[in-house]
DNA sequence: GCCAACGTTGGC
DNA sequence: GCCAACGTTGGC
């Protein structure tokens, strides 16, 4: 079981559209080091969700329904897509703010290489966020 | 709205 | 293959 984090602006693709909608396709990704860790998910495995921009802050966890296959809104095999689902809202948000203030937090994608847009966590940092959220 | 960080592109 | 220029993202 591997953890993620992933980031969509809400006026985009945001939490509330997630649940509304049950699933979505995970795509648009274009960017090699994000894209390798779309295809490194497995089913099952839990995805924060992140809103990026305004308010900036970890709202949901989703969760992988079909792994890494072709992006169908490009020709170029190089990209490709994931389905997510809902699995859980958290009570509360979990701020960027908050994280930063967390010194167990201070090495995850998020803070170091804030412009990635796909990222692995380790379980003790997703159990870490969680735990904030609850 | 501004600016820093970073990825990508293109000239040489 | 290097590096400057440029575009995009995201925090504030």
């Amino acid at each position: 079981m591997n953890y993620w984090l992933v980031k969509s602006e809400p006026s985009t693709y945001g939490w509330d559209d997630l649940v509304k909608e049950k699933k979505t396709m995970w795509n648009g990704v274009r960017n090699f080091q994000a894209r390798n860790n779309l295809k490194a998910m497995k089913a099952d495995d839990l995805v924060l969700f992140y809103h990026s921009v305004n308010n900036p802050a970890v709202v949901g966890i989703a969760k992988v329904v079909k792994e890494a296959y072709q992006d169908p809104t490009t020709e170029d095999a190089n990209w490709v897509a994931v389905d997510l689902m809902p699995h859980e809202a958290l009570a509360k948000p979990v701020t960027l703010q908050k994280i930063k203030e967390v010194a167990d937090l201070q090495n995850i994608g998020l803070i170091r290489q804030s412009r990635l847009s796909v990222m692995a966590l380790k379980p003790e940092e997703f159990d870490l966020i969680i735990g904030l959220g609850s």
